[in-house]
DNA sequence: TTAAACTCTATTGTAGCTATAGAGTCAAGG
DNA sequence: CCTTGACTCTATAGCTACAATAGAGTTTAA
């Protein structure tokens, strides 16, 4: 099948499938003679491991760790666990950083609840440095 | 004082403050003769307001927003509260996004508790497209 | 005077794509 | 046979919010 095909039945787009090929996720494909792309079944079930581990957000990186590891049968697997958990303890700090940023914003919106005039703002006001003590200090990672 | 002491008092990096500018967040500070950016106090205002956004996660543009509405006091201020409240709905539903993620990997995890080999792993066969109904198809927001 | 510390502009890289531009390929219809 | 439309190709730029260089110039203290 060509990249269209490939595209509509993996649920990637075709650049992304051109991308990851770069990218060494996937094989690099036959061509046809017009310089086609053409793709098997194989490739598409590479596309569908690399959209379930993209829906856990585990980074391409990763994904290609992963694969390596697939390609070395025997091995003890213990290195997969631990980047599950890895990744598993990224996603909990990032979610506790956002809860943190939830309530910080909540308080923020308390501060102007009716319309008023941007000079007496609440919300402005309170951003602005002249009440100092506020949020700049903390550390946050992101991403 | 010159951008090395604004970036320690501001807390901001040097590279940072110069983005800034570029991207007409702040003002274009006066010179030296030697060619040094000059800041007063004001800037330093600036920057920790730009601070305070950037620590609640306001994207820049949002913050450019906020910083044209302050120009224009005695306007309503109804556009900051929505922005709050548009920002507040971003962050709850990343969250929301995120625990999702997290139970996933959770689930995941389970599949391979014990080291095993890595052609007998539960995740690694879990991920793969053999074991269909499990991940891809959920539609995530990410960010 | 010279070395260290600072600053300047410009460029590149980050992650994971998306969206073009401009060109070539292929199948069907007239 | 020709054309039109759908498809594909490569290469490049854009997105966000910076960080990290390179290579040059400026200032300050010893």
């Amino acid at each position: 099948m060509k990249i269209g095909e490939l595209a509509k039945r993996s649920g990637c787009s075709i650049q992304t499938i051109r991308y990851y090929e770069k990218e060494g996720l996937i094989a690099v494909p036959a061509r046809t003679d017009g310089n086609f792309r053409l793709y098997d079944t194989a490739a598409l079930e590479k596309l569908s491991f690399i959209k379930n581990c993209r829906a856990l957000d585990l980074t391409l990186s990763e994904i290609k760790h992963l694969i390596a590891l697939q390609h070395s049968p025997g091995t003890p697997c213990e290195a997969v666990n631990d980047m599950i958990d890895a990744h598993l303890h990224i996603v909990e700090t990032r979610i506790a950083d956002l809860q943190n940023l939830q309530s910080d914003l909540k308080r923020l919106r308390h501060k102007c609840g009716h319309a008023r005039s941007i000079d007496q703002c609440g919300i402005l006001n309170e951003l602005s440095p002249k009440s100092q003590r506020t949020f700049a200090d903390k550390e946050r990672g992101s991403r």
